[in-house]
RNA sequence: GACCCGUUCGUCUAUCGGUUAGGACUCCAGAUUUUCAUUCUGGCAAGAAGGGUUCAACUCCCUUACGGGUCGCCA
């Protein structure tokens, strides 16, 4: 029997981290099954629903990766995969459970009606749980068929998983008091229920629920925001999952071979955008340099910076200093403009260095002597102007760094003089210096 | 309010009766002949509380507290 998941969301509103998660453990699940990942769309409320809001899911799952093997735009035996399309199915399910007796109408509605006893369930996460049915004031019939003739989330989401084979259903903790419901309906339509799994829901860093208007709930926003999918997908797997490994970063490959229900946790976790960034740095530090020149380019040409020719060795100098893509067009831009801002604190800091101006003077000067201009090279210059002046080579770095980017930060010394070549390093350090000694 | 689920460093987590309770993020301190950053090393920091059971409890049971969830003709 092949593993079947499906990712059942509501187009109602972009996709969000909870969301996002619950997609990445079903496709996890049923990959490291060789099972089958379903995407179904429970577009049953109209008035809320959107195009917008359909097309957003569809777009934060391509990418971060989630592909559907059965769903829109993929087909399948079980099409059509909208809810919204699949009217006459529940009509004749519906008829099922009205020829058995378990429903009565109620003002225009039809109710099910359930059997008044306990209901024991065997979630994959949560362990055995038992909800008591004999009390009606507490669990009262429910409306599975509105007045206007339309179903309700309870009932299509049942008959769905029956009709196209579900057999595991992956979903949030807000659903675990709704699977006594689902567990009546299906026996009552005559199905075998699918193995449940309630995983946690996600919070905010101060313990309360995360909806959609929160920081870094919404999936779209990321990419943007200069994040990569492999880091998010890696990040939230980490919430509420572990490998039981001292490892945490993975790829989605790698995920696919270590996930397990049973390493899932049953408390909520707290989402750290903190350490979301690192996990996007580590994903970073491990693309090539050619990769993350192509993904950073975007961001750069956003910011309105030039893209040189040689914008690969720009970003391969920046790519271990930034924790997002968008930070690189601040960390380069001073190697990609002819311009460079100067730092107050910086410049005030050197002026109070009254050897500094000397000494970068000089430096300029031993520059002009370089005939085949390298980091190498200048800096091996470097070191002999500083012998010659009797002071360590670390002390003239620290303005020729502030001369070449205007700051006292940035990539290695060595790259910034690589790639400024040795016309505009000598100019600006001659200007730097020049600067100095005005003040 | 009723009913469910949960509770290990600030955060994410390991531990599945016997450990100096481990790792990661953050933060701090050193190091890497360059401040910042990166990297490396080191450090701060935890079993909600109270009862049991047991030779032994963070691990099992009960109670309390706290947190989350659910109680719709939303999904």
């Amino acid at each position: 029997m092949t593993v079947r998941t499906r990712f059942a969301p509501s187009p109602t509103g972009y996709l969000h981290v909870g969301g996002a998660r619950t997609a990445l453990f079903n496709w996890l699940f049923a990959r490291s099954h060789g099972g089958i990942f379903v995407l179904r769309v429970e577009d049953t409320d109209e008035a809320r629903n959107t195009d917008a809001a359909r097309q957003a899911i569809f777009d934060g799952m391509q990418w971060l990766g989630l592909d559907w093997d059965e769903g829109p735009g993929a087909g399948g035996p079980h099409a059509p995969y909208f809810q919204s399309e699949r009217r006459a199915i529940y009509d004749a399910w519906f008829d099922k459970l009205q020829a058995a007796g378990r429903v009565y109408e109620d003002g225009g509605a039809w109710r099910f009606r359930f059997e008044r006893q306990p209901v024991t369930m065997r979630d994959l996460v949560c362990g055995e749980v038992t909800i008591d049915y004999r009390d009606e004031s507490n669990t009262p019939d429910m409306v599975i068929r509105r007045s206007d003739g339309s179903y309700v989330f309870h009932f299509v989401n049942v008959v769905d998983d029956l009709e196209m084979a579900i057999t595991h259903v992956i979903r949030g903790e807000d659903h675990l008091m709704n699977t006594p419901k689902h567990l009546q309906l299906i026996e009552a339509l005559g199905g075998v229920a699918p193995q449940y799994a309630h995983i946690p829901l996600i919070l905010n860093p101060d313990g309360s629920k995360m909806s959609k208007r929160d920081a870094g709930a919404a999936v779209g926003d990321y990419p943007r925001q200069g994040f990569l999918a492999a880091a998010v997908v890696n990040f939230i797997a980490l919430l509420g999952w572990s490998s039981k490994t001292e490892e945490e970063i993975f790829t989605l490959e790698d995920l696919v071979a270590r996930f397990s229900l049973e390493a899932v946790n049953r408390a909520p976790a707290r989402f750290d955008l903190e350490k979301c960034r690192w996990v996007n740095q580590q994903h970073l530090a491990k693309l090539s340099n050619a990769a993350f020149a192509t993904l950073a380019a975007p961001f750069v040409q956003e910011a309105g910076l030039p893209l040189p020719e040689n914008f690969a060795a720009v970003a391969a100098a920046v790519k271990d200093k930034v924790r997002l893509l968008s930070e690189v067009p601040a960390a380069a831009d001073f190697i990609l403009l002819d311009e460079i801002v100067l730092d107050d604190e910086v410049v005030a800091k050197l002026r109070a260095n009254a050897a500094a101006a000397g000494l970068l003077e000089k430096l300029a000067v031993a520059f002009e002597g370089v005939g085949d201009w390298s980091g190498a090279a200048a800096k091996a210059v470097l070191n002999e102007v500083a012998a010659a002046a009797g002071v360590k080579p670390g002390q003239l770095m620290f303005p020729l760094r502030a001369a070449l980017s205007g700051r006292g930060h940035g990539p290695d010394l060595g790259d910034i003089l690589d790639l400024l070549g040795g016309a505009r390093s000598i100019a600006r350090v001659r200007e730097f210096a020049a600067t100095l000694a005005q003040g």
